[in-house]
Formats: structure tokens, sequence, C-alpha cells
DNA sequence: GGATGAAATTTCAGACTCTGCAACATTTCA
DNA sequence: TGAAATGTTGCAGAGTCTGAAATTTCATCC
């Protein structure tokens, strides 16, 4: 029906598990941008796709996963595309093509990320969990940094920095794209020069 | 009896508080350190400090926030230094110095962080609670930071970005630290000139 | 087409977290 | 010393999340 690209190799199965999937981010998303986290309970979702509350909790450990739209995927496609990124390039700079490409993706669902970080902005406490994406995602994109630079203890302490920081550095961007009508991809590009620059103080106005 | 310095002024009443708190605080974690997250529960908390589960709840909104050392004052008091920097130093170069004091104060409880850390690495949920510090902590010190530069809506953006990516650089070095016996302040001072220096690739050792 | 096995869903019971409220105990201070 | 504040407790109750068993749905092979 709409977007999804690589649905055609599976299953009457497998679709309506990844429909069920879509349906309870999109019945969560909304419910709690109109009455707020604690306005919501399981059961209001789970009723709303109407399955049993039982099955919400297959799909997502806790009512707040539901709402990170963090698919599967999105992890691994990171790291692949990171992969191909040339070798010569620093840790930095391909960091930073890898999420100006993640940048044009989240453009993309603009509408979506949106009502999703209208949500975040009235409960924080999932802000934290979005970008950081759990220690566990950060650890195996930190990993694959790792292996584009010399090996040694410095290598990997480059690599936790540099990765951690570009990952800060995208959150700062998303929050600034969702306040103004930019492009993601700009914004992104811009932390990044700075960041790249050192961060300078901006020169005031002469 | 130990440690507190300000705790003179104070009557009987919010002295008993504060134990109680500090109480709570140390059994959670001793707890937590030895069975784990979800082998304790907040009845087995307030049971090893004899009060009421009930209390417990008064003291902290959550299990994991009695988990997280996070002082009502601390943010006020990092706040405050960072009044204290001079107004010539730039963003980076002044959160750079408060933070450098503030690994003073992780580095004189070494021990008690050290488990604290050790909790995390084992429930990395409470990672994301920790340092981020909870997006209200930061946004106040993103104004703190944006006072210190020219006012307008290009000073707020790179307040913001500054504020992260020093909040972040700090995190960094507080795992290394927690790996490695280094004195926590060294360890910062070198992820920020790195920052300052644009995180450029380790040179391969010729 | 229908039987068979695998996987998803549901139902049910139960442990745990967290909140509001009213009674109770202690500290503070006039 | 007695009244006002403030902290603690027990209780009731809503909500989250898990495990296990029963049931339904789907893919496949005959």
């Amino acid at each position: 029906m709409t977007i999804v690209d690589s649905t055609e190799e599976l299953g009457r199965r497998d679709r309506k598990k990844l429909e069920t999937r879509a349906a309870l981010e999109r019945a969560a998303l909304t419910l709690v941008a109109e009455r707020g986290l604690a306005g919501v309970t399981v059961e209001d979702i789970a009723e709303a796709v109407d399955v049993s509350s039982r099955t919400f909790f297959n799909y997502f450990p806790s009512k707040e996963d539901a709402l990170l739209g963090r698919s599967p995927r999105a992890e691994a496609e990171l790291i692949e595309r990171l992969a191909r990124v040339p070798a010569e390039m620093s840790a930095l700079a391909a960091l930073r093509l890898v999420l100006l490409d993640e940048a044009e993706r989240v453009q993309e669902r603009r509408e979506e990320w949106l009502l999703r970080l209208k949500v975040f902005e009235q409960n924080p406490s999932l802000l934290l969990k979005l970008f950081s994406g759990g220690a566990e995602a950060e650890r195996r994109l930190v990993a694959a940094v790792a292996g584009r630079l010399p090996e040694g203890p410095s290598g990997t302490a480059h690599a936790e920095l540099v990765t951690a920081v570009a990952l800060t550095a995208f959150r700062v961007a998303v929050l600034r794209w969702s306040t103004v009508d930019i492009p993601l991809a700009g914004l992104v590009d811009e932390v990044f020069s700075q960041v790249a620059e050192g961060l300078p103080d901006p020169n005031p106005p002469a």
C-alpha cells in the first residue's frame, strides 16, 4: 500500500507481523501525542489495533519502546553503509557521510518524526533512550568505526570518542530541525563542520 | 559521621532525611551490584534500610533513580562554577574547566563510582539516564552556556552543540576511566584536546 | 483439498512498580 | 508545653511486564 520496498518476498505471515508492528507503533504514537505518555495504557494501544495487550509485549518490551521508532534493521544498515565508505576518509568524515545519508531517510518521514519528537519533548525520559540508541547499538557502531582505524588501544579510544560525538552532533541537528523547516541534511552538515573545526565560538558580528 | 560538610546548619529532621536518602542509595547500589537490577525489588532496598517501601518512593521516583548518584545540588553547582569562569574563554574551554573540576569530585569517590559504573555496565538502560542527566539538566546547562555567547539564534545553536558534545566527551572519559586506573582529570583533558582539534584520526605509528 | 508442524495470539495468573490518601509519629518553634 | 509542620506508614488500586498453557493461523507437503 505505502512505502515499504522489501515486503515482497515475505509470506502472509511475516507481512502481517510487520503490519501489526507498524500499526502498534502508529497507534502508540498518535495516542500518546493526544493524551500524553501517562494518559495511555498498553491496553489502550493494543485495543486500538485490536490485539491483546499480551501481544503488544511480544513486539515491544515496554510501552516506551513502541515510541522510539528504532527498527531492528536500521542499525545494521547504518553499519553496512559505514563499511562502504572509502577507507582513506577519517573516522569523523566517514560518520559524517553515513549520518548525512541517515538524515535524508529521516527527512523522508518528516511528519512521522515531528510527531515523535513532539512526544519526546513532552516526555524527556524518552529522549534519552532514542539517540544513544541503546548502549548496545552504539557499541556495535564503535566496533565498526574502530575497524577503520589502526589497531590498538588508542584506536579504540578514538573510535569511542568520535562515534559518541558524532551521534551527539546528529542528535543536536535533529532537535534543531524539529523547530525550523530546514532540510535536515544541511543542519547535519553544519554541526559536523563545527565539530571538525574544534567547536570555536562564533565570532561576534563585528 | 562521615564526609558531608554542610550538614551542620541543619536540624535533626533534615539530617535524618539526608541520612535516609544516602542509606537508600547505598543499599540500592550494593544490592543491585550483587543481584542485578531485576533481582532486587524496592521492597528489598527499603527493608535493608528499615523503612517502608512507601518511604522509598518519597525519596526516589523510581528504583533506577536511587542508583544514578545524581544529587539534587550537583547540577546547580555545576552551573555556578560555570558562571565563575572568565568570560573571555570560549564555551568549550569553559566547559572543559568545569568538567575537569567535576572529574576531581568523581575521582574522590572512586570506589563508589566504580561500583556504580559496574552496575551500569550490567544494566545499560541506566547508562542513558545518567550522563545526559535528564534533558532537564542539560537544558539548564545549555542556557548557562548560551549566556556566555553573543545573543541570537546562532549563539543558542552553538551552545546546544558545544554543551552536548562536552557532556558526551566527559561521558566517554568516565567510561574509559572505569577500565583503567588513570586519574580521571587526565582523561577528561585528553578527550577535550581531541575535540578542540576537531577529532583528527590518530597518525598510524610510522 | 486436507493433514501436519511451526509460529503467533490469546488467556490467565501473578509479581512488581508507583501513586494518592488518611492516619500516625516526630520535630520544630512559639 | 502545646500547636503547626513535616515525615513515615499502611492500604487500596491502577498499570506494567512475564511465564506458561491453550488456541488459532499459516506454510507446506502429500
